[in-house]
DNA sequence: GCGTATTATATGCCGTTTCATGCAATCGGA
DNA sequence: TCCGATTGCATGAAACGGCATATAATACGC
């Protein structure tokens, strides 16, 4: 009995980003990490500060929804937050010593659960998605 | 300043699947129908009866989740829930002539954004990016 | 420079999700 | 057929997210 969602582009974004993301997940729990501060750990890795409007776009959260997560992070020494003397209706976020002490073996392991993802396809089919991916995301922005 | 989530597969599908149904979700709204609410009458709008626990595997929710999820549709009388005869521990869950009616017009709707979506693409860039997807679901299927 | 519009973040309230667990029905082996 | 294991769903407490809005700083037109 094939359902309505069965091949439908939007579910299967679904279903296939729930899946992946949820098998790291299981990797992420015994670090006491969440998803959600993967990613932001992630992205504040190189060191960069970003802004809590810049970061929560590229982290896809709502931002009150990072305001609140940034500050259980704080609590937890993950990342510093600081007015920034430039503009300060903005608050940066930076991460910390501990934050990038606990992310940095997670960006490894990231890296190797996406090669076992993706292991049975030739890199042009892997460029191909990723690149039909990356335009999808390009065009909805100005949507 | 490339950010580590940048070309990363499980970023990619959740950005991509977070736009993709974000813009749809606007167009829900006037139906007064949250994604969770649409998910759940489009699997369930062929008209067959589910489980609690199958329809929870296609949604993408998590039991406790779609169990309480459920309880509101059914107050609002889009769904109705039942105990199966033949395994009295199972809920069959099926869609009401309400619900029917209410996710019609979305059926068609949605096909439209998918195609809105996906209009700059090949029928075969289409299809490829559409069997990696389903492909990566069967092979997590066992993990 | 003044008042208004705009931008950036924080906050409050409330509904929802999650995790752990409970309870009941069914299964399976001896 | 009995009993332990398993399966399926429900539930309670606590954490979390979303929406609307408040607050504060900056930009902009005159």
């Amino acid at each position: 009995m094939p359902k309505f969602v069965d091949g439908y582009l939007s579910y299967l974004l679904a279903a296939a980003s729930e899946r992946v993301s949820r098998e790291f997940h299981r990797q992420l729990r015994p670090y006491g990490l969440s998803v959600a501060n993967w990613r932001v750990l992630a992205t504040l890795s190189d060191g960069d500060a970003l802004s809590v409007g810049a970061l929560a776009r590229i982290v896809l959260f709502q931002q009150p929804t990072l305001t609140k997560l940034l500050a259980r992070m704080a609590k937890a020494r993950l990342v510093e937050l600081r007015a920034d003397p430039a503009d300060r209706r903005r608050t940066l976020v930076r991460i910390s010593a501990a934050g990038r002490k606990k992310v940095r073996p997670l960006l490894g392991m990231a890296k190797a659960h996406e090669r076992a993802c993706l292991a049975s396809y030739s890199a042009a089919e892997v460029a191909k998605v990723k690149a039909i991916l990356e335009d999808l995301l390009r065009r909805s922005e100005t949507r």
